[in-house]
DNA sequence: AAATCAACGCTTTTT
DNA sequence: GCGTTGATTT
């Protein structure tokens, strides 16, 4: 070692990593690849390796963009980068994909093609608008969903094709899918509205069409760090290797073994074409663990070994084993609950704090047995996922009202608040309106100005112009406001504020919290975070970080609780204490995705996830017998489970030896009703303390009388018994 | 305009 | 089985 290394190696920066971590951070300046494996410091590479660039390299911060998927991930990088640096990471460019698309449409919305006060629609939102465009193109009878024309759609936007590079293969309904495309994209150009997938792909074409200001960002961005890149979906994909064009020296950080978005549009092909892509990459594994014991991790890894085409990665851990990842299969999901909740309580019991338990699930369905327990034995919980903040019908009413006052064209906004609460526009009138726009191919807004004056009864044309007034006023009333002041005047001139105080219910109490705290929530906002260019006002800034960022589901009420989630909403967090729960061939891997190899293979990356999220202890339960959609199934064991090593398992009841033929043999379904996890009446056990014995009957739950030959006839519960066939 | 009823669907989710 | 949604009733 040289001096020179040696004095690199006690930097703050690279003192605190191993030597692959370190390889990677002080990598020289060329695209790098990093392929890290669950839980060896990814996150903390991608910091380190910008603090290297800003103070070893000299790289200025205003040549660095971050990019990540989430919000979470953004705010957290921004935060960790601030501590380390010491300096206002507002010089760098670190935000989500669509974060930074959505910042360069601001500065750029004329060459995008968009009007300044161009809005976003939310998933949600897009579906009203093609549900209400099928209607006016006469599709509305039901023989189109309008989820699979707005999957058509953002699948193809995904992939970066418009109508016109689509064919029609001779293929009516595909030809019909077009067609749709193409309308809603006049619709949403004559409102101003863009959908979470055009924001990607306005962002990239502006830039192919723009060689300018392409040539500008260039320039600027010479280095762009991606995370979780193995998620990027070919647009997203596109959109960097664009930027990067022959000089750009990308960064990117991701796990094959980790990606289980394909389902909307994620390419995990990405990193290898990256390598193609980006001469000279030099790829860089990281496969030291620092979460999991080794019990965990070895069966992690043989798990994933059964996936075909991957990179190729074996984590490994300084750590002990640990305790043997723990099977338990109850008779239905009561069952299993009830298992888990046990567990918990002993966990809870022992010192442990419910805050480092995570109960992990394929589907969210199955959260609700588990949210019982945990209510009758009195824990506090949380439940990830759901409606979030912004997404509230109330909190969009309100953001209705806004939008319109920042753009009167803003159909679907219209429409949804133009008799809420009800001012006497009923369903007749709004359809004159929707007429009258169509055929003059304006927006509702100027439709209503026009009818006011003829074509509508006396009545309907007052209520209308109270309508069109009560926005004029509004919005003038507003114009010299604070962003918060403006919030609040508009919940209350609207009436909305009113309307939910009439519902004395709960549900109301909490709609007008709700729209009070939309108040706080434009006081506390920042309205550089969206943007810091000029003209841009804070309102149609506030709009557009509400579709954003959507915002936490239910707060932080209880500081230490159990927590509750999907298996995809764990990726990239970590517990001491993980249940992974219904693991059954049918449910993980869910029925849907066991036909095709990609399918299983994605499954078995969602499971290989799920395990590493365990820290020191990892149970897989599931349920013999399972009540799914109103009717009870049987199910088997995941295969997942025999496709790891036995002596990393260890069955929590006797009777289902845990190797390979047990679990990969599927049994015959009559057999299941007469027995149960391999017990039969009649069947002679012996218990450790009791001796000897016969099966009698099985009682509820995990309960089974047995005769002992020298003690009588005990009841037992087989959660805790340990009996052995004989 | 609110209330009630029948129909629907049901993997995963961020932006 | 349950929650949402759209249509129909009162």
């Amino acid at each position: 070692m040289t001096d020179h290394e040696r004095s690199d190696a006690d930097s703050p920066i690279l003192a605190p990593l191993n030597d692959a971590q370190r390889e990677a951070v002080s990598a020289p300046l060329k695209p790098v690849l990093v392929l890290a494996g669950a839980g060896s410091g990814k996150t903390r590479v991608l910091i380190h390796r910008i603090a290297w660039l800003i103070e070893r390299e000299r790289v200025s911060p205003h040549s660095l963009l971050a990019v990540t998927f989430t919000n979470k991930a953004a705010t957290e990088m921004r935060g960790r980068l601030e501590r380390m640096l010491s300096m206002d990471s507002r010089a760098l460019w670190v935000g989500t994909f669509h974060g930074l698309a959505h910042r360069l449409l601001r500065i750029h919305w004329r060459e995008a093609g968009l009007i300044q006060t161009f809005q976003i629609m939310d998933g949600e939102d897009q579906k009203r608008f093609i549900k209400r465009l099928l209607k006016t193109l006469g599709h509305g009878d039901g023989e189109w969903d309008p989820k699979e024309v707005r999957g058509f759609i953002n699948g193809n936007k995904n992939e970066g094709r418009r109508p016109d590079d689509l064919a029609d293969d001779h293929d009516p309904t595909r030809r019909q899918l077009i067609q749709f495309y193409r309308e809603y994209e006049t619709a949403c150009n004559r409102v101003g509205l863009v959908d979470f997938a055009e924001i990607l792909l306005r962002a990239y074409e502006l830039w192919k069409n723009n060689p300018t200001i392409l040539a500008h960002y260039r320039q600027r961005f010479r280095h762009i760090l991606v995370d979780e890149f193995q998620d990027t979906n070919t647009i997203q994909y596109n959109w960097i290797r664009l930027l990067a064009g022959r000089d750009g020296l990308p960064f990117v950080v991701g796990d094959d073994d980790q990606s289980i978005y394909r389902w909307r549009g994620a390419r995990i092909e990405h990193l290898r074409q990256f390598q193609r892509d980006f001469a000279g990459t030099r790829v860089v594994r990281l496969e030291q663990n620092y979460r999991s014991t080794g019990n965990i991790l070895a069966a992690a890894n043989a798990l994933i070994a059964n996936n075909t085409s991957r990179m190729g990665k074996n984590l490994w851990t300084d750590d002990r084993d640990g305790d043997p990842i723990r099977v338990f299969g109850g008779f239905n999901e009561r069952d299993e609950a009830q298992f888990v909740l046990g567990r918990i309580a002993e966990w809870v019991d022992q010192g442990g704090a419910r805050s480092d338990v995570a109960i992990l699930y394929r589907s969210n369905a199955q959260s609700r047995v588990f949210e019982e327990r945990l209510i009758g034995m009195g824990i506090p919980y949380r439940v990830y996922g759901g409606l979030r903040f912004f997404e509230r019908a109330e909190i969009k009413d309100a953001l209705a009202y806004l939008r319109l006052m920042s753009n009167r064209h803003d159909d679907p906004s219209f429409e949804r608040v133009v008799n809420l609460p009800t001012r006497g526009i009923g369903a007749r009138t709004v359809e004159v309106l929707r007429h009258y726009a169509r055929d003059n191919d304006t927006s509702l807004w100027v439709a209503a100005g026009a009818l006011i004056s003829d074509g509508l009864s006396k009545r309907a044309a007052n209520a209308l112009h109270g309508f069109l007034q009560l926005i004029e006023t509004m919005a003038r009333d507003v114009r010299d406001l604070d962003l918060h002041e403006q919030v609040d005047h508009s919940i209350e001139a609207s009436q909305l504020i009113r309307h939910h105080e009439k519902d004395r219910t709960e549900k109301g109490e909490a709609r007008v919290e709700n729209l009070r705290e939309l108040v706080s929530a434009a006081r506390g906002f920042d309205p550089d975070t969206v943007t810091d260019e000029e003209g841009i006002d804070p309102l149609t800034a506030f709009l557009a970080h509400a579709s954003l960022e959507a915002g936490e589901g239910q707060g932080d009420a209880w500081d230490d609780c159990v927590q509750l989630m999907t298996l995809h909403s764990a990726k990239g967090l970590e517990f001491p204490l993980v249940f992974m729960s219904g693991m059954e061939d049918g449910l993980f891997p869910h029925r849907r995705s066991i036909a095709d190899v990609d399918g299983l293979e994605e499954e078995r990356r969602l499971c290989y996830v799920g395990a590493t999220r365990a820290m020191e202890r990892l149970y897989m339960t599931y349920a013999e017998q399972r009540r799914l959609h109103g009717v009870d199934t049987f199910g088997q064991p995941s295969r997942f489970i025999g496709e790891m090593p036995p002596e990393r398992l260890e069955e929590i009841r006797p009777h289902i030896k845990v190797s390979r033929p047990v679990f990969r043999a599927p049994s015959s379904r009559s057999k299941l009703e007469e027995t149960s996890h391999g017990l039969r009446l009649g069947q002679r056990v012996m218990h450790a303390k009791f001796g000897e014995g016969v099966i009698l009957d099985f009682g509820g739950r995990s309960r089974v009388q047995v005769n002992f030959d020298n003690v009588g006839t005990k009841e037992l519960d087989l959660t805790y018994a340990r009996l052995e066939m004989l």
